[in-house]
DNA sequence: TCTAATTAGTTCTAGGATGAACTTATTCGG
DNA sequence: CCGAATAAGTTCATCCTAGAACTAATTAGA
């Protein structure tokens, strides 16, 4: 094991030695024991006994000191995380209506997270700006300088190409239709990699790292907002579709001469599911602009209007439920969006809703083979968590 | 490498060894040549060569003679199967109206092929003594003895769960529901290693391993007949779900007010893009009971109203194949069902009402990043070749 | 406070995978 | 017809992984 740095054991091409295993699987989970590590790669305890001794010589892998032990008899683990010092990652997130980014190191600390609100439809050049501008205000008062970006990961609130890195058609964002995000941000960051993805399927990436989803590696995450989508994970691994167009829930056509939808098409899911209505309907009920998280809040304060517009949105959710469950009989299906934030006040009429839609009903399978609706963990900084994720996990590498 | 025998390479417990993994490519696979082996498997060519003259001496790998070497420059590689000594596989197909016998070796030849036509809801006792009578026929005339019997793989024309064996409440087969396979068919395998999984799912192993998606790792099978389903592969495997429900495509609610599905929901996919009313119509115009293939020979032959009722049974199906771009957004969709057999007349207005559906229009994206339709190869024995496949592929074990 | 049980982690050796260099078998072009 | 080019397959010394047996550190219970 001679000279053997971090940038390239993080690179895939190592990924057959066992330090080079055991390096991207403390990446891509933070925190872990050297047993956890031999269970999670598969290797001999001893082979990851062996290369650890040599990771930690060189300073790669630093103890993070021993769990407490909590009930547990045996002698405690040591739980190891990469050097923190080894380098930084940076998560973006380009939302249809906001920009934020995450600064974290290789041990999954994040050092920095700061978002800033914009008009809907901002141009790419303000993006840059700001991107640039929070970046550099992510680095002051760190000790890590931006020589040691290991990889920048992008969220991006719109239909990507995640090989390609270029936007398809954006409901959302119609003026970035056709941009490369390479071309855009590749500037700003001369030489290090960038990885890119959908605002869904990177909120995914977080649900699997640290969230609602840790252990499971199928599931779906639907997300219910003013748009209407979601991520599949099979095997472990996000599917992206062959143009980064998997998981758009929210597009299947119901009904051809249906309302037209923002994709262009008629009767979308989107068209019944979306909060945009109940939203608006809030605002004239309360007769002052409303973000989703107001509803929410309003909601779970005990507003009654607020509380049936979020039972109601979660009911016509179902729909789209109900088609994740006849399609994909997943084990799990983490909810997303803001208006997973209300609890159950969603997720109670949602999982009548899925009943209803579903193919599979209660009593026809027993319980453990039953679909688990969970709520996500994030509140809002989810997407950009997993556009760090993605950068951990080498996720629809670009460069 | 002392007292290998192919029964226990071909378990899952040795698959790390690489003569494990060479067999049971080689199982997956059929012939191969030791570099394709080596490509396949990710060793090394000396580990394959090895591990191959090992295999070579213990008569379990046989040569079937080198490739003619069609144009390609260098030395020609030398062909391998598995010794088609070394054991039999049986498929059986239980379907919703007849019940298909395969005989097949290790090395993938098929050595019988055997079905019979059966009523509707046909009894679990009638299927039992049908398949027992089809297996015993199938050996005679063969050198191969049931002693040599490596598995049994099952494709069973309703919801079935591929882990536990059982099928779940079923639409087109009503007294199956609940129906254990295990121990349907358990006593007739004495100890031999049972597989099962729904029609789709097999006819999906079958098209991946023989058929139109050779070569693909993520495709989705759409089947369209009498019933409307399918299957998804993700990573070159077979998704089953969490109870086999996954590739329920037919089954996804479009209008919870439509008309009522055999499933006990309403307005399904299938209430409108199965062939059942079609060929109703095609036997008020006939005057006489006829079959969804009856319909295709007549319109391939030239009958206008055949032609006409395809047509329309393609165009309604590009619903599901709409939902099928906006979930999956896969690189390719194989059309399978008895309908496929049509060709273009089913192909070109399913083509028009995809694009019509889907949420990336033509010129969207490149051509490489866009689905790929395409009929399957096979005409009616994909989902009993499937069963085959389930066997040399170990997927979704029972035993 | 001692012992058994349990789990974490290390050491050492045997056996085996690897990759470089080689041989073998073919096509293509002069 | 011959040599260069190309690709398949083999051999062998080196290095590394795996597994058994070990030590280490803790809890539970007597």
């Amino acid at each position: 094991m001679n000279r053997i740095e971090l940038k390239s054991l993080l690179a895939e091409s190592t990924v057959a030695t066992p330090a080079g295993r055991i390096v991207r699987t403390l990446s891509e989970r933070g925190a872990l024991s050297a047993t956890q590590i031999s269970r999670l790669t598969g290797l001999a305890k001893s082979t990851v006994s062996t290369a650890l001794t040599e990771l930690r010589r060189l300073e790669m892998v630093v103890e993070v000191g021993s769990e407490a032990a909590s009930g547990s008899v045996g002698r405690p683990a040591t739980t190891l995380t990469l050097n923190p010092r080894a380098g930084s990652c940076i998560g973006i997130l380009v939302g249809q209506t906001e920009i934020q980014v995450i600064l974290a190191d290789v041990a999954h600390t994040v050092l920095s997270d700061q978002s800033v609100l914009l008009e809907p439809d901002y141009s790419t050049e303000l993006a840059a700006e700001v991107v640039a501008r929070l970046i550099a205000e992510a680095y002051e008062g760190q000790w890590h300088a931006p020589e040691g970006l290991l990889g920048v990961g992008i969220a991006v609130g719109g239909p990507v190409n995640p090989v390609t890195g270029k936007m398809l058609r954006a409901g959302g964002m119609p003026s970035w239709a056709g941009v490369d995000m390479r071309e855009l941000f590749g500037a700003m960051f001369d030489g290090v990699p960038i990885f890119c993805d959908n605002e869904s399927n990177c909120a995914a990436i977080a649900e699997m790292t640290w969230g609602a989803a840790q252990g499971f590696d199928n599931f779906i995450v639907y997300t219910l907002d003013l748009g209407v989508g979601g991520a599949i994970v099979a095997g472990g691994q996000v599917l992206t579709g062959i143009a980064g167009g998997a998981g758009e829930f929210g597009h299947v056509v119901l009904d051809p001469e249906g309302p037209p939808c923002r994709c262009g098409n008629r009767g979308c899911i989107e068209t019944y599911a979306s909060f945009r209505g109940p939203l608006a309907e809030a605002e004239r009920h309360f007769g002052r602009p409303m973000r989703t998280t107001d509803v929410v809040e309003l909601a779970l304060a005990g507003d009654a209007t607020c509380r049936r517009l979020i039972e109601e949105a979660g009911a016509a959710g179902g729909h789209g439920l109900g088609l994740i469950g006849s399609v994909f009989n997943p084990p799990l299906v983490v909810v997303s969006g803001r208006l997973a934030t209300a609890g159950d006040i969603l997720m109670k009429p949602l999982a009548a809703s899925f009943e209803r839609y579903g193919l599979i009903k209660h009593g026809d399978v027993p319980d453990s083979a039953r679909t688990i609706l969970r709520p996500s963990r994030f509140t809002d900084n989810g997407a950009c968590m997993g556009a760090v994720g993605l950068v951990l996990r080498h996720h629809g590498r670009l460069q």
